[in-house]
RNA sequence: CGGGGCGUAGCGUAGCCUGGUAUCGCGCCUGCUUUGGGAGCAGGAGGUCACCGGUUCAAAUCCGGUCGCCCCGACCA
């Protein structure tokens, strides 16, 4: 076998690996805008799975779909003084159309608050038209400086969601809701297990009062940002006047929450369960849960086998997502490389020998383990593989990241040791001083990716600040993030 | 925007220092033999050497410039 086919690995170079797969696997390709990239239909299959589940999600909790412009008028970003900060530099703006100037430039949306505010204002006049759940899938424009597949792009895919409330309280619960869901459709659809938490002032969106996260540790120990959720305060309320008609009769402005997340899941997919043959996609979201590989010698084996393979496809596709592999030009050990890169959950393999003793065989692409099965059951018993398959992942993703995490005392010594090494998710006191966090971004790139949730946090709650030794006020989790 | 690297066939590359119209592998096409972990043999198609200009009898190669992309940093989902 030639090196030239075998993918560098994760050891060798996270970077390096990262880019063959997805390009390899034919998730993505670039494309000849700089920083934009074009996902293809392996790539495209996983986020409409993506979608499909999450919607569905959405829709259980009480939010509709609706479509917002592209294009926002450049003062509607102006109007809310962090959100402009926070934006404006990252923003691509349109000034002239149909040959003409414009008369007020239009940015092309980095994030949808504004004009979606502007609108919700039309829409609210009483607390009786509160709560307003909207979600809308868009693309979006940032101008980042450097971009990675999936990770970072000029432009990306997200759904936004974004709702008004009566009350502050309400907002909260909203917002911590829909965290919950992003948490939850991570977990048993990823099978990629999320820390959740609030991010410090420095990391809160701009514009909002509060920002909730949900924090994945990739195979390099760093951190990704999966998905966020804010409550947005009256912040955007009152730029936009959103007011509305109190019970009691008065008038107050709403409560807003806005959540969202990206197609950059995918490149977290792949950073949490590709391995050195390539991709592994978790079965509910892999668009092939199962291939079918026959398995032939002469031209009688050939129909005979292809024949069984065919029926057994057909039998497995009334409960699971089949593609049968007749491919006549490889060899079966070629299709099994091809498949095991492309990460498709398990390979069913029929042969001669399959046929003679009534089975099929099942491999995992996760584990690697054979396992012969009657093709009386094949059915039931692929179905259970799958969903074992997909406990197994998440198992293995959550003890990965417990063994790259470290609780109790640290030094800050050592702490920067362990940044510079192999990286890791350090629960750690901290001062609530923004000064403290700052220096030790800087000194190691580690930032607070949140301040964990109840259930997150240590047995023991660090007594010291990581940093300058005075009281801990809250637990923080640090990495080296995306 | 700073640092580094690279632009040669669909992809990956050699050649560049020391000028003479381009190497190899993968892939692709045809045929035969193969097929339980990346098949073998034979034949074949495919290249304005990123672009512009200069030096030269002659430029992928030397000189100047431009553009693009990737990687590392700062910024960020």
């Amino acid at each position: 076998m030639s090196d030239e086919k075998k993918l560098t690995t994760r050891a060798q170079d996270f970077s390096a690996w990262y880019n063959e797969v997805v390009l390899r696997a034919e998730l993505a390709d670039y494309s000849p805008v700089r920083g934009c990239m074009v996902i293809r239909p392996d790539g495209y299959g996983i986020w409409e799975r993506m979608q499909r589940a999450l919607d569905d999600m959405f829709k259980a909790t009480g939010h509709r779909n609706a479509y917002f412009p592209l294009f926002i008028p450049q003062s509607f970003l102006n109007r809310e003084a962090e959100h402009v900060e926070g934006f404006a530099p990252e923003t691509a703006v349109v000034t002239h159309g149909g040959g003409k100037e414009l008369e007020e430039p239009l940015v092309v949306r980095p994030t949808s608050e504004t004009i979606i505010y502007a609108m919700f204002a039309k829409w609210v006049h009483s607390y009786r038209d509160l709560p307003l759940l909207i979600n809308q899938w868009a693309n979006v424009v940032r101008w980042e400086m450097r971009t990675r597949l999936f990770l970072r792009t000029l432009e990306f895919l997200w759904q936004e969601g974004h709702t008004a409330h009566a009350t502050h309280d309400e907002a909260e619960e909203e917002a911590r809701r829909m965290l919950g869901v992003y948490r939850t459709f991570m977990e048993d659809w990823m099978a990629m297990p999320v820390v959740t938490g609030r991010k410090t002032d420095a990391e809160r969106f701009a514009g909002a009062l509060r920002t909730y996260s949900c924090e994945a540790m990739m195979q390099d120990n760093k951190a990704l940002q999966a998905g966020t959720s804010h409550n947005l305060g009256q912040n955007f309320a009152r730029v936009f006047e959103l007011t509305f008609q109190t019970e009691s009769g008065g008038t107050d402005f709403a409560w807003n929450t806005s959540w969202g997340v990206s197609t950059r899941l995918v490149g977290g997919l792949v950073m949490t369960h590709g391995d050195d043959k390539g991709l592994r996609v978790p079965p509910r979201l892999a668009p092939t849960e199962a291939v079918v590989v026959p398995i032939w010698r002469s031209d009688e084996e050939r129909a005979r086998v292809l024949a069984a393979a065919d029926a057994l496809r057909t039998a497995l596709a009334a409960r699971v997502r089949v593609h049968i592999d007749a491919r006549d030009t490889l060899k079966p050990g070629a299709k099994y490389y091809e498949w095991e890169l492309r990460g498709v959950p398990v390979r069913v393999e029929l042969g001669p020998r399959d046929l003679d003793r009534g089975q099929a065989v099942l491999v995992r692409r996760d584990t690697g383990a054979k396992q012969p099965v009657s093709l009386d059951t094949v059915t039931m018993e692929l179905e259970h593989l799958l969903a074992t398959v997909q406990n197994d992942m998440l198992r293995a993703a959550r003890e990965r990241r417990e063994q790259h995490s470290r609780r109790g005392n640290i030094t800050y010594a050592q702490f920067r040791e362990l940044m510079d090494g192999e990286g890791a998710f350090v629960y750690a006191g901290w001062c609530g001083d923004g000064a403290c966090e700052a220096a030790i971004k800087d000194e190691t790139k580690a930032t607070i990716r949140v301040l964990p949730d109840e259930e997150f946090r240590s047995a023991e709650a660090p007594a010291t600040c990581l940093k300058c030794g005075r009281p801990s006020t809250s637990e923080a989790l640090w990495a080296k993030a995306y």
